[in-house]
DNA sequence: ACCGGGATGTTCT
DNA sequence: GAACATCCCGGTG
C-alpha cells in the first residue's frame, strides 16, 4: 500500500489532450520516484506530426514506440550517446505528442540525489536539465514505456495541491534546430532551478533570469 | 560571466 | 558520415 499521505497519480485524463495544453498545467506538479521526488518547474511541448522537432516527426521507430503508446506512458530516450531525457506522453493513443520534463525544485530524498551526481555543488543543479533530473532520480532506458498512471512502484507525476503558476514564461525551446520558431517552452518565473539552456530562436537570450 | 570543445550512442541522410 | 530535445570542464574577460 501507498502511504496515506502521498498524492495520487495523475489520472490519465489529464494527458490525453494537446501537449502545448498539458505542458504549463504540469508546472508545479511533482514527479515522484521512489523515495525522490522533485516539483516540475520546467517543460517543453513536442507536437508530433506537425512538429519538425519531435522525435515522432517521421512517425513510429524503435526508439519512439513509447510516444505512440497511451496518453500517460513514459518516454525516455538517450541524448547525446550519454544522458537520458524523461518525456510525459499525451493525446490521444497513436498521435506521437509528449511532454518534456526539464527540470525540477528538488523535494524529497536529496541525498539520494547528490549521491547519484556526485560533484553537484548546489541543491539547485541537481535537477537543473533533462539529463540533470534523469540521473539525479535514476531514470534511465529501462523505464521507458512505464505507465504513470498505473504507477505500479514506478514513476509517477502527482498535483500536491500546488496550482500551476498563473502567468508561467513562455519561450521557445533549448537546443533545437528545426521547428525552432515555435514558442513551446514553459517555465516558473524566478525559479532558481530552471536550466540554463538558451531558447533556440532567441540567440543571446538566456533562459532563466 | 561567456564561450568552445569533447564525450558518447542512436538515428538518419 | 553527420546530426543530435546535453552536460561538464577548462579557457578567457
Amino acid at each position: 500500500m501507498a502511504p496515506a499521505l502521498s498524492p495520487a497519480p495523475l489520472p490519465r485524463a489529464f494527458y490525453r489532450r494537446d501537449p502545448r495544453v498539458v505542458a504549463p498545467e504540469l508546472l508545479n506538479k511533482v514527479l515522484v520516484v521512489r523515495e525522490r521526488s522533485g516539483r516540475i518547474v520546467e517543460v517543453e511541448a513536442y507536437a508530433g506530426a506537425e512538429d519538425p522537432g519531435s522525435h515522432a516527426f517521421r512517425g513510429p521507430t524503435p526508439r519512439n514506440a513509447s510516444m505512440f503508446g497511451p496518453p500517460g506512458l513514459l518516454y525516455v530516450y538517450r541524448s547525446y550517446g550519454i544522458h537520458w531525457c524523461a518525456n510525459a506522453v499525451c493525446g490521444d493513443e497513436g498521435v506521437g505528442v509528449a511532454v518534456l520534463l526539464r527540470a525540477l525544485a528538488p523535494l524529497t530524498g536529496l541525498d539520494g540525489m547528490r549521491a547519484a551526481r556526485p560533484g553537484t555543488a548546489r541543491d539547485r543543479d541537481l535537477c537543473s536539465g533533462p539529463g540533470r533530473l534523469c540521473q539525479a532520480l535514476g531514470l534511465t532506458g529501462a523505464h521507458d514505456g512505464a505507465d504513470l498512471v498505473t504507477a505500479e512502484g514506478g514513476p509517477f507525476l502527482a498535483d500536491d495541491g500546488t496550482a500551476p503558476p498563473a502567468a508561467p514564461a513562455n519561450t521557445t525551446r533549448v537546443g533545437l534546430t528545426r521547428g525552432a520558431a515555435h514558442p513551446w517552452r514553459w517555465y516558473v518565473p524566478g525559479d532558481p532551478n530552471v536550466s540554463r539552456g538558451r531558447p533556440s530562436a532567441l540567440p543571446g537570450a538566456r533562459g532563466v533570469r
